[in-house]
DNA sequence: ATTATCTATAGATCTATAGATAATGC
DNA sequence: ATTATCTATAGATCTATAGATAATGC
């Protein structure tokens, strides 16, 4: 039954992984710690060996899923050095990334949830967002300097906004619609590059 | 036992009011029908002769939040009809509203859990967003013509997507330059009057 | 006679804990 | 000897239903 130590940390970083994904489709509430350890390959019992509750849970897995995203952001920043907002705005307010709770970005996915959680669930949040605001402002700084700051918060909150909107309609034209018209917004109000193109689908 | 007809209709109501705050606060899935009925002052097993079932009240309490949230910017707006977004913008993105999860706008409050939720959960908030939708078109028209509904889009997107991020961080002073940055963003990019005053706390 | 609300409960599920088991680590 | 995981379970809570009660509405 018992397995080795470095076999014991990977199990609970599968516990962690796999719980990122099930809070960000089902929210914190909405899946059990029997449906976590089972998508994990383990028993209920295991749990609290791992963690100290399921809110313990909860702030890690949104830090992994924070990680996770930002990683995303870096490659896809990586694709073109020359402008990188434009690609991450390509994928972040794409239709792919509205119907992909799972595995999107965890802010619009647990946002709401989060502003019920304790500070921990928040500090894991907090932490991811002051990420995607410095790698925004670097990017708009080179652009038009002015309060880079300040124009990134901005934009971070119509991307997310802008998801959280194109996921909570029934219409999937008016969904498309929000989230062409925010990704314009975004790249015409920072002078990127091809703002008005409109394929971000 | 039995109440008159309309007093029937006035704790289905009342059931419904109470309903769309105890959502707002814990979500969909943070409170159980037992609290909803106690908060009425009836007992769980009036429940079911009023409403199909759990998610038949969530379709109905998010319906009864954002006919409140319309009210709550029609009425700011009548506030100053020469320039109604900034009337709007100056509470939406205030720290108040921030704090204020249980009468606050439900899009920010349950956005992230409505996209879990069945279609008539999200008929009723695209009914709600529909509209506050309009009411912007409506303020921004007035103003710089363009694609209204665009840039209608984009706002309620920047608005909606600040509060969700300021309540999901634990430093204050954060929570409030995001709020002031999304709102000097609103109004400096729509042509607004006082854009840069910075006040909307 | 009808029905709005009540009490009571079924059956499922939830978080958390207790103690057994069997493999690792010293 | 230690411990990672297992089985089993306690106790609370959840949605939903059944049947009793007492007031309304005809």
């Amino acid at each position: 039954m018992r397995v080795s130590r470095t076999q014991a940390e990977a199990n609970r970083q599968t516990v962690i992984t796999v719980a990122s994904k099930l809070f960000r489709e089902h929210g914190f509430d909405g899946i059990g710690l029997r449906d976590v350890m089972d998508g994990a390959g383990l028993t209920q019992g295991a749990f609290y060996k791992q963690f100290r509750s399921k809110e313990d849970l909860a702030a890690q897995a949104t830090r992994d899923a924070l990680d996770q995203a930002l990683r995303r952001w870096t490659s896809a920043a990586d694709q073109n050095p020359q402008d990188p907002l434009s690609e991450v705005v390509k994928f972040y307010l794409s239709d792919a990334h509205r119907k992909q709770r799972r595995e999107g970005c965890p802010i619009v996915a647990l946002g709401s949830d989060a502003a019920r959680q304790g500070p921990e669930v928040k500090a894991s949040l907090e932490a991811g967002i002051v990420e995607f605001l410095g790698k925004l402002a670097g990017w708009l700084e080179a652009r038009d300097g002015g309060d880079a700051d300040a124009k990134a918060m901005a934009v971070l909150s119509t991307m997310v906004g802008a998801v959280l909107l194109a996921r909570s309609v029934n219409d999937e034209a008016l969904a498309a619609t929000i989230l062409t018209s925010a990704a314009d917004n975004v790249l015409a109000a920072t002078g990127s590059q091809d703002a008005r193109q409109g394929d971000h689908s």
